[in-house]
DNA sequence: TTAATAAACGTAATATATACATTTATTTTT
DNA sequence: AAAAATAAATGTATATATTACGTTTATTAA
């Protein structure tokens, strides 16, 4: 190592995940036990400190791997948790990674041991600032979901008008008009409505819609900024 | 340090603060000229590496107040930058701190040797990935700047609306119209105007006006979301 | 055939955004 | 003292977006 870096301490630098998933209804949140001193048995986010050989959003998708089997994951940094307290075993630095997860994609998702999924509504106590990350991590998904498509990255890829209201209506915390949410959501242009529909939930039955990432992404490159709700 | 712990590899974290300045109607940024190898003579932002008694956000600070003098400044973090082989002198991960100094408010600044302001239009090189970390700064400043009344961390405390149009200009490169910038700007009454005129610019002279924090805040706790342009 | 259910739709009123030209206050020059 | 010069300040009409609010429609089950 070069000279000019002898005086900087090394620290250790973990990865937690907030993991988001919308199951019928329900956002919910992935946590685990864990099974080592100190606080064994408290509730945690999924973590893990970063190993030599990769960046901090390898080790975030690495994690969500190990602990899903997925691999193709909405995933973003959430912000770094860095006080010199936080951790009571080391001194040891976290940067939060924020993820969601379409728990009715995902055929394939099979959760290890130790790992469960919670209620966003009704949340145990977290360890360390693990709390704190799960406040931050609400408020940047309501911001994303206002300013982003990003909602969608939490449903089925077929989606019906009605299922992504009930979607906003959780992440928000409050009621939208049915008739202008479908008014604005329409008006952007970024759905593809189907000839399916789906009828789990009225015998009438509501379409299905894909979303249209190639509109989306022209949209955005022409710089046009869009709001949701 | 607790069995947990063990397999955990401790590494470099430093600060690097993207800082930016506004001065008679350029935007500016701090650099500094490394006087160590490796990249020696290299223009590079402004960082230290993380002590072991201070959180990311104090070491921001620190460098900060060392560099400038300055205390009361406005910082956010904006985000990590951790690729494996981002510095060739050691493994090493840096998390980018966004800051913004309003020069003709700090009779104080009394910036530290080998530091210069460069003008963000014309920016030279910088050294790893701090040309990245400006391209990522100055979308962080246009996204503030847009949502928030942080463009104003930048002029005086008392300022003029022309001063604002022309410091959102040189943000976004691009013209506004002045009558619906005013209208819009005024009608979010967040603005107080002052009895004074800065008569610097022109024989009419132009009202000062000063932010009023306190409006601010209750409109942001009503939710309320706001856009200056 | 009827009843039940959630989905889909429309319109009028209000608020916001845009486009665009003239007047005003002051200083400097004549 | 009058005229010229300068940037600041202002207004209005049009288009667009948001809000508030009830009725009809497609389908299934009784």
């Amino acid at each position: 190592m070069s000279d000019k870096y002898k005086h900087g301490e090394k620290i250790l630098v973990a990865v937690d995940c907030i993991i988001f998933g919308y199951d019928h209804g329900t956002l919910k949140l992935l946590l685990f036990k864990r099974l080592l001193e100190p606080l064994k048995g408290g509730w945690s986010l999924i973590g893990s400190f970063i190993l030599p050989n990769e960046s901090v959003e390898e080790a975030g998708k690495r994690v969500l791997h190990e602990i899903t089997g997925l691999d193709e994951v909405y995933m973003e940094e959430l912000k770094s948790y860095t006080a010199v307290d936080r951790d009571p075993g080391a001194r040891c630095i976290s940067i939060g990674q924020f993820a969601l997860i379409g728990l009715e994609n995902e055929e394939t998702l099979e959760i290890k041991d130790g790992v469960q999924w919670h209620s966003v509504s009704d949340l145990p106590e977290l360890v360390l600032d693990h709390n704190q990350m799960v406040v931050d991590a609400l408020a940047r998904l309501r911001n994303r979901a206002q300013y982003y498509p990003i909602g969608l990255e939490l449903l089925p890829k077929k989606f019906t008008i009605p299922q992504l209201q009930t979607l906003y209506e959780e992440i928000f915390q409050k009621k939208f008009d049915s008739r202008n949410f479908r008014k604005k959501l329409l008006s952007l242009n970024i759905l593809i409505q189907l000839k399916e529909k789906d009828k789990s939930s009225s015998k009438k039955g509501a379409f299905l819609y894909e979303f249209d990432y190639t509109k989306y992404r022209k949209l955005k490159n022409k710089g046009f900024k869009f709001s949701l709700i």
